[in-house]
DNA sequence: GTCTATATTCTGATAGAC
DNA sequence: GTCTATCAGAATATAGAC
């Protein structure tokens, strides 16, 4: 199949994507225009509307595959055992899945006000149930009498705002290794749910 | 000294940044236009250029009293003694402050990025500085052996990103009490420091 | 001190040429 | 598939009446 010249669909649709996605991230939904997307693409405003029906339906859809993603991966990462292990498998999980995605975590914690009611609903279905693996963890640890955590709900929000913020502060190159980042994070988390 | 009738500078200056906090935190910077703070003030749009010179200012002004609110009330919280009580002092005042006034630590965190750089840099300076007194305690806790705490400028990050979440979950009238919530993150960050 | 009116720029989105 | 041109409305901010 001949591709025909000044066709790029299949180049663009994504470049929309990556654009939107690294000035939502940087400027906050609001904030962008969708003139200056297609800038970041190098295309005119009109064209964008050939890859998206709308400027809310970009922001939706990078929410949406983002959750997808990182509820399979993590379903891929989770190779079960005691519940230390589980844990210490979320905590490393999150903090390297995040730090590699660090515009995605930032939309998907910053912009749900920016989603419709529609939108946001679904969004977080997938978002309670990522929560909900980490509180599975949670209560099997209490019950094997490895955690002792009074209310394994409040202590996922606490774990996964602490696992969050790194990606506030942290950048390559910088006075810690990831694997060092990772390991303190790790240890806090592990002795913060210990019995 | 008699009112004159029709005048309200005195009450208006004030609602204008109330007006604004609110809906900073409830819609974000860039997409409350100065139509609607002056649409939740009761005046007109042309008006509110008599109280700030521009919406940047706004947010900035905001910022800044809250920070140096935060950091005043922090002075008179911190009375001393051992780093587990100046810890648990902290973890208590942070959360107290911060469900009290979930606006302000909202716009906090989450405005940083519209702010432009000069306004940005200063009130950098106050968050540091407050960081600061949180990675003091727990560097005084090292030294004492109370804590062990590998890297303290990482943990008091984690311990701040930790305690901040509360306030994206917490309502009043909830499952859980105020003080059952400040207690149990309180014990979590305990755990989560000690030797 | 607040209003109305307005200047100017920008917004999301669409229509039609190529 | 992308462009230019354009619409209708909203944005920040200012000027001048009262």
């Amino acid at each position: 199949m001949a591709r025909k010249s000044g066709s790029h669909a299949d180049i663009t649709g994504p470049k929309v994507r990556e654009a939107a996605l690294k000035l939502f991230a940087r400027d906050g939904y609001a904030a962008v225009s969708m003139r200056k997307i297609a800038a970041e693409v190098g295309v005119q405003a009109g064209a964008l509307y050939l890859y998206t029906p709308d400027k809310q339906s970009l922001l939706y859809d990078l929410m949406k595959v983002h959750m997808e993603e990182l509820l399979d991966a993590w379903g891929q990462a989770d190779t079960g055992g005691t519940p230390p292990e589980r844990l210490e498998a979320f905590a490393r999980f999150h903090i390297h899945y995040h730090l590699d995605r660090p515009d995605n975590i930032f939309i998907a914690y910053m912009e749900l006000r920016n989603l419709d009611d529609a939108n946001f609903a679904e969004i977080e279905v997938l978002r309670r149930r990522y929560e909900q693996g980490l509180i599975d963890i949670l209560e099997a640890g209490n019950a094997s009498g490895d955690f002792a955590v009074p209310d394994p709900k409040l202590a996922a929000m606490a774990a996964i705002s602490m696992l969050n913020g790194v990606t506030t502060w942290f950048r390559d190159g910088g006075r810690l290794s990831r694997e060092t980042v990772e390991t303190i994070y790790w240890d806090m988390l592990r002795k913060s749910v210990a019995a």
